[in-house]
DNA sequence: GCAAAAGTGTTAACGTTACACCCATGA
DNA sequence: TCATGGGTGTAACGTTAACACTTTTGC
């Protein structure tokens, strides 16, 4: 954005990350910077803040245009400050963090960048600034919140099979779950709708596809229920 | 902080929520502003970042230039930076949160404060800026904190009675716990150490007391030990 | 027909809830 | 001596954890 200086509040920028979940594996979305500083290095999608724009939107601004994903809800994650974290001059960041499902976007690299995708967790490149920090700060924040919202179901496509979403549980909080256990639990909190579905593709069993039925469990919630894993 | 404009951050200030408790209140502590803008109004214990200091640092400075409170551990809450915020030019706050036992601190206006005393959090004054918002962003961090984190033990005096205990949770949840269950559950969990002496006072049946074991509470995390109410 | 993954119930251990009376002390 | 708040146990209930076999289907 360095033709935008004059608009942009120059000490503080917007860092997203974005959480994804596909085959088995959580990830997370990188950009490739095409300017300075840090030219060439991934980096999480980010930019500065319009001088008359509200944090929220330029956020969700400033997502799109590097990444063009949109209508997603990010929550705010902290301030990243250190002294040195940016080259040249003082510049806090504040980090925004998201999950959704990889395939329901495609993936275009916007202003700034050369190139966006998706990275599994396990096997993240050299990261620009601090950013290695800050994805380490969103993973715990992400592994504190799955437990006791269902934000599980932000992460995959909206129909899933039981098996999918138990993956996913599993491999967000590095654990083994019980199969029975898992289906009886999530099954009572009459959380999810059976589709008249199976899952697709060479598998040997299909498995049936569920939805998740976001209207009850907002009456749920109104009436005091807490979703817990 | 006017005399130090040139030194700090003109555009980021820190706001901190001090949260204590004292006779069944839940407490805020606020200062009165002696300087423009919004003097003489109440508000939270904030100021300036230095320019090459850390935000952490930069928060504890603050709140002991203000209130001469210090060495306490600080979380960071979340940044407030509405456009309209702060009349004449744009400040983004970070805003910090803290739970201390109000008795342990003489409190003693600082810099730019003609006052610093605490308020029933059912009993505020007008507030300065946005700081309305910032309590009850921080209240709600409390309340979703207090169920699964020992942070209670920090708002009560070193030696504490299970009844004021008790009370201390009923009044941030805002709901009523059984005596005995609440006995049963906390004394199971290992990190109380009760003590050979009494509560003082004109009290009818002095109650026993108690002190945190963070020792142990430390032992037991490393272990997997999760607290929960 | 076999390998691979989906689907299905029961029991025992544990934790949570509900509930009522006696005790110590200051006034 | 009485009013106030402290302290104590048990039984019913619900939740969690452990566990193994049958079903479907692509190859």
């Amino acid at each position: 954005m360095s033709h935008q200086l004059g608009k942009v509040v120059e000490n503080i920028s917007i860092d997203c990350v974005i959480f994804g979940f596909d085959k088995g594996n959580l990830e997370v979305l990188l950009i490739q910077r095409a300017i300075n500083p840090e030219k060439d290095k991934w980096a999480l999608p980010g930019g500065f803040i319009l001088k008359s724009e509200e944090i929220e939107n330029a956020a969700a601004r400033i997502l799109k245009e590097t990444s063009a994903i949109e209508n997603i809800y990010m929550e705010q994650l902290s301030v990243f400050g250190n002294v040195n974290r940016y080259p040249d001059r003082r510049v806090f960041t504040i980090g925004y963090f998201a999950l959704v499902s990889p395939e329901k976007y495609n993936l275009l690299p916007g202003i700034d960048t050369t190139e966006v995708r998706w990275f599994k967790m396990s096997d993240l490149p050299e990261l620009a600034f601090d950013h290695k920090a800050i994805i380490e700060t969103a993973l715990k924040k992400l592994r504190s919140r799955v437990r006791i919202r269902p934000i599980g179901f932000e992460l995959l496509p909206k129909k899933f099979s039981l098996p999918k979403l138990q993956t996913l549980y599993e491999s967000i909080l590095g654990v083994n779950l019980d199969k029975r256990n898992f289906r009886k639990k999530l099954l009572k909190m009459n959380l999810l709708i059976k589709l008249d579905e199976k899952e697709k593709g060479n598998i040997k069993r299909a498995a049936m596809l569920y939805k998740f039925d976001r209207k009850n469990y907002n009456k749920l919630v109104e009436k005091g229920f807490i979703f817990e894993l």
